[in-house]
DNA sequence: AGTATATTTGCAATAATGTTGCAAATATTA
DNA sequence: TAATATTTGCAACATTATTGCAAATATACT
């Protein structure tokens, strides 16, 4: 609860309702959500406009990140590290099991180099790796 | 043409107007294609649900295979090598240019190994990089 | 080639997902 | 506590995706 609000104080934020369940939800999750499961969660508590914007301003304000999916699904998950307003710089690596379809962040696993052909030049690597979890092993 | 007819028929799948246009745009596009894309390629040649219902084929079929994306779209580029029904083998790097917004399959960079936390399987890699491509530098 | 069978397509209806403007409600500031 | 700024919910709308079914098309067979 006190981090809770010290993160959205931290950030500028007012404290409202929504934006308090949301975040505690995303801090008691082990894993990333999507907007339905965080629709699914609140019940009908918030109306789903809250929702969408809710998680717009948290990712404008460097609090959760998004995580690339292979469906048409969007996925969120918390910045652990120096993310800010404007600058993400999440560098760990996203695991989906392919058993319990979770999605966690690996925050202690490194993300390689990758060389780039001539001409290219990087700006950010994400690497999302499929497979069977800890859990589910 | 030939090549298009081969690959529709390797995969046992009848000869339609959809099914070889729609091909024909992926062995002619440099990048990867969203489902809008190919909509506005085709103009109305054919319904929406025949394009949704000839990706999917395709997926399912090994010929094409989709591309993680952070945000609710879904990106298809061609399988290169070695999928097929049911199975894709697809291990290389995406690229997608800041500059252009275009999506490429690097097909020949490799694919870093990653050290999983103990406890954790692997089956699959995808990695997606962002920047500046060739083309925009 | 012509017919029978199997497959695919388009239409219509429906569901799910995402966006915007604006007034009412809530939070912050002083 | 009042004034101001911010956020919320509602309603309407736009876009994207899914399903059943009859008509159209492709394939297989003689």
């Amino acid at each position: 609860m006190e981090q809770l609000l010290n993160i959205l104080k931290k950030n500028q934020l007012s404290v409202t309702e929504g934006r308090k369940k949301i975040l505690d939800l995303f801090l008691n999750s082990p894993g990333a959500l999507a907007h339905a499961d965080i629709e699914k969660q609140t019940d009908t508590a918030f109306d789903r406009v809250t929702v969408y914007r809710t998680l717009q301003t948290f990712v404008d304000k460097g609090i959760i990140h998004n995580i690339p999916t292979t469906d048409n699904s969007i996925l969120y998950a918390l910045c652990k590290d120096n993310c800010e307003a404007g600058h993400h710089h999440d560098n760990h690596i996203h695991f989906i099991c392919d058993s319990c379809e979770k999605t966690f962040c690996l925050d202690h696993v490194e993300v390689p180099e990758v060389k780039l052909p001539k001409g290219f030049t990087l700006k950010q690597t994400d690497v999302v790796i499929s497979g069977i979890c800890e859990s589910c092993n």
